[in-house]
DNA sequence: AGGCTGACTTTAGTTAGTCAAAGTCAGAAA
DNA sequence: TTTCTGACTTTGACTAACTAAAGTCAGCCT
């Protein structure tokens, strides 16, 4: 692989778990799936403090993942509701991904799964490239791009630095 | 979404991120993925000191997720290294999310991508149902899934309503 | 006017995660 | 026998993340 010098921060992987890197930043994340939106029912039913509440939705709000918008109900005070944006949305796989990997290896915690509303199947999440290959590990290479239309590649394999 | 409320202690999400929830946890998991093995090059390509590697690898392992190997080159001692074991490999889902997400959203990190080795195709993470249907967050449901024992159910230190 | 409520902020303290640096230890090499 | 090295462990300290509890504030309600 190139030389992705970790401690630089270069890494996405990395910039992704500065965002979502908490518990619960990751369970307000989940929150926001499940479709809560107010303060009040995220420091709930994740079972966070309001003071990390309040840190968390600041947080995730600035990093671009929660939107806050203020809205009003008939003959209600004005309020702010959390809702995801289109990169909170692009979570989601992460967030299944746990999901799977916790119901599958986690002891005792195969009481929930996932599925589809449409056809009722179980969900699952898939690596695949864009050619519709199934991807397994070994088949994964990191390549740097200068930009979106060139590509400079390298193998990943087992060498770093 | 449903209003099937994940209660705290029981959602996969949650044990996994127990497991996999800080920051070093997870980039420790990207390096087995990468295929490194041995201790120092844990410290030195993640960038955290021995105490944390150690640390890290000891839970990961005992987690299930990494398994540690003895093995022995000749004219040379015994060593161990660390290897993903079925339920580490399982993780790659989250690994390649995270790296898409922070790829596309982190500011700075857009210069790094995935493909897939045989055919040159970027990678990406799908979610799909055992239909092979392309799922979207909108049609998730979340399900309780019939289970004989429950844990005595003393475990509602906070239960989410 | 005063109360009530949702949505916070502040304060003060605890726990978890991290670090650097030094120490330990097994065993091959000199 | 002594040294060297990889693989840790220990120590002491710092920081981030978290907590409970109390305080703030806007604004609808009686």
């Amino acid at each position: 692989m190139p030389d992705i010098n970790p401690a630089s921060g270069f890494c996405p992987i990395e910039k992704a778990m500065g965002v979502v890197g908490s518990r619960n930043a990751m369970l307000t994340m989940r929150e926001a799936f499940y479709g809560t939106t107010r303060f009040d029912d995220f420091t709930e039913r994740v079972g966070m403090s309001a003071a990390t509440a309040a840190a968390n939705l600041k947080a995730l709000t600035a990093a671009g993942l929660l939107e806050r918008r203020p809205y009003q109900l008939h003959g209600a005070r004005m309020r702010n509701e959390y809702v995801l944006t289109a990169a909170g949305t692009d979570l989601m796989p992460v967030l299944l991904g746990l999901f799977d990997w916790g119901a599958k290896h986690a002891d005792g915690a195969a009481h929930l799964g996932l599925r589809h509303d449409d056809c009722g199947e179980a969900i699952e999440v898939q690596v695949t490239c864009a050619g519709g290959h199934r991807v397994r590990p070994e088949e994964v290479s990191i390549t740097l791009i200068a930009n979106k239309h060139k590509a400079t590649g390298a193998r990943s394999d087992h060498n770093d630095r």
